[in-house]
DNA sequence: CATGCTTCTGTGAGCGTTCACAGTAGAGAA
DNA sequence: TTCTCTACTGTGAACGCTCACAGAAGCATG
């Protein structure tokens, strides 16, 4: 029975509590706290089982306050949100930023930019120090508020290679290039040689460099690049659906393509069974991303795995080393190949 | 030029700059940043020029420190992440939850409590009072964590009704057995008598509702209940195929079913077609939940709605009621018949 | 003229921490 | 002995805000 615990409800103990209660002063407990240098054994040990007893849990907004550091990190999404929230890799990254994070205690607050007004207020929210630092996925080349931020000097990670903005900005992205590379050697060794691509959209870095890819292979492996086998697309099934027809189109002799997204290899997909084209056996077909509708796909699509629960782990990482004094960082994962029914 | 802007740069001006430039109190200011009653009209403007000049944000944690209030809410999940994440209806509300609370000015914190250990740091944190209210989404019902929270007296509202707390917990939810009232309904009056059911789990409120529905709309019309047309799924693809085998064996004569999930009613559609039964001619099938899977299917899939949206607004309406101190509260609201391909 | 009421304003205290500093004790070196 | 150094501990400030209170001014009422 201690007493501080008998005496009265509700307000939670307080370091002073603490102290009292192990017969330390205020510092001493702070001490233990952070770290516990400077402090003797015995103290360290009365501090831990009045910490223990009281059921102590520090107050983050007095430490903050004084240190100047909210130890709480915001994950912020620019933009067009649906189609964020619509793609399941989202998921699986925004669950694992929350969890990396958790292990270090560090909660994360979830920011959604989606207008113009919202964009201003979370900017205010964010240069207020009210986050230590920024995990930003925001399909924005050189989006204003990514601008904004780095010039307030907010740690800042972007997930994929942000164009347009300085290089100082730190980033996490897969290797979208070694990917392609990988599919197209894949459908090279399937014997395919008419390979067409339908490209992502092409202001983006993972349009440009899943391209970029697709042509080195074909340039190494002595294939002739013929640009009526390369369509572009904006990552939807439509345009998926849209790019197989004018490929068809243009070179009917195509007997693979690699497409740049799951979503938009559904779309192809389709437009290859509508024009009466076995899948794999006239065209073999490649997509990116493993997203579900990977597998929902028939055949089941082979597609390269972006390996976005180290991706998010990595975000984490590099934020908090950034936090701590570290220069910006650039971090490349390498991709994965999924071979299923389509090639 | 004011000076507070040109001397040093980086402290972020405080209530004292802002007092200092308006020329008033912190008293004042205080009382414009909360709500300006007992404040003259001079003396409001006066500080919001102020504030605008010097670009003045609250510092939260100062003011959390005295008023013990966080302004922030915590978003629950707890047990298994990895089905919320994938169902696309977690990503609306999470939005909608979001963006609710960002209209008032209120961050929100995202909480996966997967594990033990999860679990057990995740309700310290809340009931430290880090958080002035919690959302929460669990698939369990009678939720360790969500019992703990109540008897902490942390305000709390759930997404769909919890079973085995106490009735003194708010929540939101949709009209389950409305809903499946309605399909029921519809499927009647395209003629079919013989309609099967594939539940969700039982040991579920929306798995018991949506059944309960179904029973009490045959009951009305006069039409026999017949337990060879009632099978029960977990709501997972592979059930609802499973589940349509079974009742296309113990009632060949079945000519519509009403499933409980549109994920499992997507394996149904895949048993019948293997089963040789045209949908909708020979068997009508109707879904729940109109995830998008419903339209991908074909034939595209006719269910019933749940207002998604709507539930998150409820639900940070009534958690922002209950933590301003008004009695807990529940809010059923109506789904939506959405006809398509199947029936 | 005192009294009360309402509206408005400034002031000190204090929320629970950390931080800088001062101070103590003990060990080892001069 | 005295001095320095290290390891440890306690004590007042702050940090930036809100809250309670005291007071001032204006106006109507007794």
């Amino acid at each position: 029975m201690t007493m501080s615990n008998t005496g009265g409800r509700r307000r939670p103990p307080t370091i002073h509590d603490v102290a009292r209660e192990a017969g330390v002063s205020r510092g001493t407990v702070s001490r233990v706290l952070n770290g516990g240098h400077y402090v003797s054994p015995a103290a360290q040990e009365a501090v831990n089982a009045a910490i223990r007893r009281t059921g102590y849990v520090v107050n983050r907004h007095a430490r903050s306050l004084i240190t100047g550091r909210s130890d709480s990190i915001g994950f912020l999404l620019t933009e067009p949100q649906e189609r964020f929230f619509e793609d399941p890799n989202f998921n699986v990254l925004l669950r694992g930023c929350t969890q990396a994070l958790a292990q270090h205690d560090i909660p994360l607050l979830l920011m959604l930019a989606g207008t113009e007004d919202e964009r201003r207020r979370i900017t205010r929210y964010i240069t207020a120090g009210h986050v230590d630092g920024v995990l930003l996925v925001s399909s924005h080349s050189g989006d204003p508020v990514a601008q904004e931020l780095r010039e307030a000097g907010v740690p800042l990670v972007a997930c994929g290679k942000p164009i347009g903005l300085g290089s100082k900005v730190s980033y996490v992205a897969a290797d979208d290039r070694d990917g392609a590379r990988d599919m197209v050697r894949h459908l090279l060794s399937l014997g395919r040689r008419r390979i067409g691509v339908v490209t992502g959209p092409l202001d983006t870095p993972g349009g440009v460099e899943r391209l970029a890819g697709y042509k080195e292979v074909l340039t190494e492996a002595g294939v002739e690049i013929d640009e009526r086998l390369i369509v572009s697309g904006d990552y939807s099934r439509a345009s998926g659906e849209a790019g197989a027809e004018r490929l068809l189109a243009q070179a009917p002799d195509m007997d693979a393509v690699f497409v740049a997204s799951d979503l938009m290899a559904q779309g192809v997909l389709t437009a290859l069974q509508r024009a009466g084209r076995r899948v794999p056996q006239d065209v073999a077909v490649g997509g990116f991303d493993d997203s579900p509708a990977a597998v929902t796909a028939s055949p089941e699509l082979t597609t390269i795995r972006q390996p976005w629960d180290r991706i998010s782990a990595e975000m984490v990482r590099v934020l908090l080393a950034q936090i701590g004094g570290e220069d910006p960082a650039a971090v490349i994962l390498p991709t994965e190949l999924v071979k299923r029914e389509s090639t």
